[in-house]
RNA sequence: GGACGGUUAGCUCAGCUGGUAGAGCAUUCGCUUGACGUGCGAAGGGUCAGGGAUUCGAGUUCCUUACCGUCCACCA
């Protein structure tokens, strides 16, 4: 057996042993009509994205499920990608160009999107090396790119199947505009973030002189495109002025007084002006009055519409408009409020709403079905409350702008007929108007959003719409692993296209986690500087202590904090696995992995732990409660592994009966085998790495069997030996108080009912409790003077260390422990007296307690026997 | 305004279907115990935010209050 180094260094194993895995093509999922297929689709990064920790998290957690699916006998499917990333990636190019003071209309249409692609080819497979780094056991032969041909193809599909179902149509709409990034976004898009701001009160007088109405506004400059004020009909105040007007501020258009509900008698001043190009309420209110529109902002947020302020930064303009209607009388007073601003989640300027020509999916009838499917339980989400997030969501979701102005993207499908007007759109390219036959046609220049073919992945990776063995097979996916943050963006929109397109559930279960955060609980971004690259840490404390500390230490849906010291914990943790194996490969002379015909009791109390430990973790990771069944692991292999179990190995190890060497040997190598088995799923490298070094069948761990409960391994008489593990603690306990050094080894009487547990562990009690001469007895010796007396609920023990006994200082502790002992059995006693308890709760609780008291009897007899002996 | 989450040891967090609270880190004491000091042994430390209800029994279920946080809607 070779010489491991005594620390694990997990940089020089992981990239091996990824490699190793590539080479046997393990990652790859066959279709194969013997197994049950498992399908996850990753959640696509971006093509320009780096690894943060919030992938880190979510491709752990998918990567744990399909290694353990994979090894449970499934055809495990993990099907990677990445995202086009409509707007971030023409942002990124755009910025590259700015520095050689280029814009991409500098560069046109078709040279822009070369450049792009060469970007996605520079970069794109920097995020996919990364997540190898971690350990992902994708299926590398089926990467996907969202735009792909395959991908093309289903977009196309998808856009001209709604429009020919009605479901996908144009039309002028208050949309939300970031002339930042100078295209339309979708409600989505929109984050709210609330500001300081005014409540500018303004004179609007009235045209025939006779007064004036003040209008409160947070956006003076949109003055320029008020095309009516609107009071409440009902208003007191003001409904005897419906159907006057007034004479616009530093414009001096008239527009109307119209009465409409929209106008709120308690808010404001009650007056509100009515600007339809740039806001969502005004605009209703000037369809139903039929007002003019007015757009006074153009797609970079300067303004427009012949103005003198024309070409003036919307900012800009306010100042200056507020100091004109200072200037001129008009401005009545200024009040600081706080309001809500819609800023852009990709750049987080303020957007502006603005009216536009845009194509939009209609929502209602897809959200029907979406609803259904969830409220079913056909799909369900995991925490089981984020469905109520959905759910709301999707009750009173609005049409979907799907047009973005930008040029990186799945371009729109529609042609326009220059003579007819009529739009084409059709599965393949036209060259000719479908109406009028002319040749003079031209594309829709805007692309798709990049939702729109994110939301067709679970099933456009796997051909659709073609009817591909792949789609027949791994379709429906069975889990969706995501954070929820992107409920909205990507969950509900992949449910609805699934619906609608495959008439199947795209996924059965979504798995949603929450977010990663700093340690002062903020959220992780490029701009706060707080970031932790994933990558450091891997290199730091290896990536499965990195994926240890994720899955472990929260409960899920909910966010973490990231605390770098915790992956030392873990570390340390992959420490003590490469230690404790290499303990039983120095050890190791047998060369097969089957337990031995004889079991001793340490042997049966290990095994049997073992056996109800695969049958938690098992039952853990059925439902999804991966944190727990990591726990378990941790906990088992630390404790009742390497602190108990090795030690208790040692004295047959080192001894000169060669059957119980060889016992023992098989004992240890059995169960690590099984821990690494188990443990893979969440630490692949390193179980990998010491499996390949042990005994064993088959190529690699990666696609071995998942262990399975044994029923001839349960052995509940295993526990037994519990007694011993208590009265080593107990000794030790005794020892470390009364500062007993180690090589002071004290003979040992062992006074207990059941004697024979520990007459055949006496070896293992002097070993692991440092005594001398061990006699066990079924009473209690004749001669106590001058013991330490020892009680545990199972047995007295007498220990010979006179010399070091304060006799004050036992006293105080035996009366104490006394104390503690008679409480409780009271309290086990009160409990059974009360007839409603013995009578309603459950038989096994009711016998623990009677089971209590007989052994909190023994232990104050114990005890009291104690105390008498000290005199 | 609506919904949701959190409030448990000094810190960060677990605690599944109700049966007298756990981990990691930190702290204290001891240890060259032939796998591991990235270690071993021992110890201290919590009226599980407050109040009420259900129950034989509640950190765990229900109601309520407070504080922190998140999302959605509205805010002219």
């Amino acid at each position: 057996m070779k010489e491991l180094p005594k620390i694990y260094d997990p940089k020089s194993v992981e990239s091996k042993i990824y490699d190793m895995w590539m080479k046997g093509g393990w990652f790859h999922a066959e279709r194969d009509p013997e197994k049950t297929p498992f399908t996850i689709v990753i959640p696509p990064p971006n093509v320009t994205g780096q690894l943060h920790l919030g992938h880190a998290f979510d491709e752990t957690i998918q990567d744990v499920l399909i290694r353990w699916k994979r090894m449970s006998g499934y055809a495990a499917l993990w099907l990677p990608g990445v995202d086009h990333a409509g707007i971030a990636t023409q942002i990124k190019v755009e910025e590259e160009l700015r520095k050689q003071g280029l814009t991409r209309f500098d560069l046109g249409r078709e040279k822009f999107l070369e450049k792009v692609w060469d970007w996605k080819n520079r970069y794109g497979n920097r995020i996919v090396e990364q997540l190898k780094t971690l350990g992902s056991s994708c299926d590398w032969d089926r990467q996907r790119f969202t735009m792909d041909d395959q991908c093309a193809k289903a977009v196309r599909e998808t856009f001209v199947s709604l429009y020919e179902k009605g479901l996908i149509y144009k039309g002028k709409r208050i949309i939300n505009w970031c002339p930042n990034c100078t295209t339309a976004l979708s409600d989505a898009e929109v984050e709210y973030v609330e500001k300081d701001g005014n409540f500018w009160h303004i004179r609007y007088p009235l045209t025939d002189g006779t007064g004036y109405l003040e209008v409160a506004t947070t956006r003076p400059e949109t003055l320029l495109g008020d095309s009516a004020v609107a009071v409440n009909p009902e208003d007191p105040r003001y409904k005897h002025l419906i159907g006057k007007t007034v004479t616009l501020p530093l414009v001096g258009r008239e527009i109307p007084i119209v009465g409409d509900e929209h106008a709120d008698m308690e808010f404001g001043t009650g007056c509100v002006k009515i600007t339809p190009c740039h806001d969502p309420n005004d605009f209703e209110v000037g369809l139903r009055h039929d007002l003019p529109q007015y757009l006074m902002l153009d797609g970079e947020g300067k303004v427009t519409g012949g103005y003198k302020y024309d070409g003036m930064d919307r900012y800009e303009a306010r100042k200056v408009i507020v100091k004109d209607l200072e200037e001129q009388g008009y401005l009545l007073s200024v009040e600081p409020i706080k309001h809500n601003v819609g800023t852009c989640y990709r750049c987080h300027n303020d957007v502006e709403p603005l009216a536009s020509d845009q194509w939009f999916v209609k929502m209602e009838p897809l959200a029907k079905e979406a609803i259904r499917v969830v409220e079913d339980g056909e799909i369900q989400f995991i925490p089981d409350r984020f469905s109520k997030t959905y759910l709301n969501w999707m009750h009173s979701v609005r049409d979907w702008c799907i047009s973005r102005q930008l040029w990186w993207g799945h371009q729109i499908p529609v042609w326009y007929c220059d003579d007819c007007g009529h739009m084409t759109v059709t599965r393949e390219d036209p060259c000719e108007c479908e109406k009028c036959r002319s040749k003079r046609i031209h594309r829709d220049p805007d692309v798709l959003d990049t939702w729109f073919s994110s939301a067709l992945w679970p099933f456009s990776t796997l051909g659709w719409p073609e009817e591909t063995e792949d789609l027949k097979y791994f379709y429906p996916t069975d889990v969706l692993v995501t954070g929820y943050d992107i409920i909205f963006f990507w969950v509900a929109r992949m449910i609805f296209s699934g619906m609608e397109h495959t008439k199947q559930v795209p996924f059965r279960k979504v798995l949603i986690h929450g977010l990663i955060r700093d340690p002062q609980g903020k959220k992780m971004s490029k701009s706060a500087g707080n970031g932790v690259d994933p990558i450091e840490v891997i290199n730091t404390y290896g990536a499965d202590a990195l994926r240890f500390n994720i899955i472990t230490g929260n409960s899920p849906g909910n966010d973490m904090r990231f605390f770098p010291e915790r992956c030392e914990a873990m570390r340390n943790f992959a420490n003590k696995i490469w230690n404790a194996s290499r303990f039983v490969m120095m050890n190791l002379t047998i060369e097969d992995n089957r337990l031995p015909q004889k079991l001793e009791p340490e042997d049966k109390w290990i095994l049997g732990r073992l056996n109800s430990l695969i049958g938690e973790v098992t039952e853990n990771l059925e439902r999804y409660e991966l944190g727990v069944a990591a726990t378990k692991l941790y906990d088992f292999i630390w404790d009742s592994f390497c602190d108990w179990y090795i030690e208790l190995t040692k004295a047959r190890l080192t001894g000169d009966d060669e059957e119980a060497k060889e016992n023992a040997q098989r004992v240890l190598l059995y169960t690590l085998t099984r821990i690494l088995e188990l443990l893979h799923p969440f630490m692949p490298f390193i179980t990998e790495e010491i499996w390949q070094a042990l005994p064993h069948e088959g190529e690699a761990l990666m696609v071995a069997p998942y262990p399975t409960q044994q029923e001839a391994l349960a052995f509940p008489e295993g526990e037994e030996f519990g007694q011993v593990i208590e009265v080593i603690k107990a000794i030790r306990a005794r020892r470390a108080e009364m500062n007993v050094p180690a090589n002071k080894r004290p003979s040992l009487t062992v006074a207990a009912e059941d004697t024979a547990i520990f007459q055949g562990s006496r070896a293992l009690l002097s070993r692991l409790a440092y005594t001398g001469e061990i006699t066990v007895t079924d009473k209690a010796p004749a001669d106590t003077q001058g013991m330490v007396v020892i009680a545990t609920d199972k047995a007295r023990l007498y220990m010979a260390l006179s010399e070091l006994v304060d006799l004050d200082k036992e006293r105080q502790r035996l009366e104490k422990e006394l104390a503690k002992a008679e409480s409780e059995k009271a309290r086990s006693e009160n409990m059974l007296k009360n007839e409603k308890f013995t009578s309603r709760a459950p038989k096994n609780v009711v016998d623990a307690e009677k089971d209590k008291i007989l052994r909190m009897t023994a232990l104050i007899e114990n005890l009291k026997h104690s105390l008498s002996n000290l005199g």
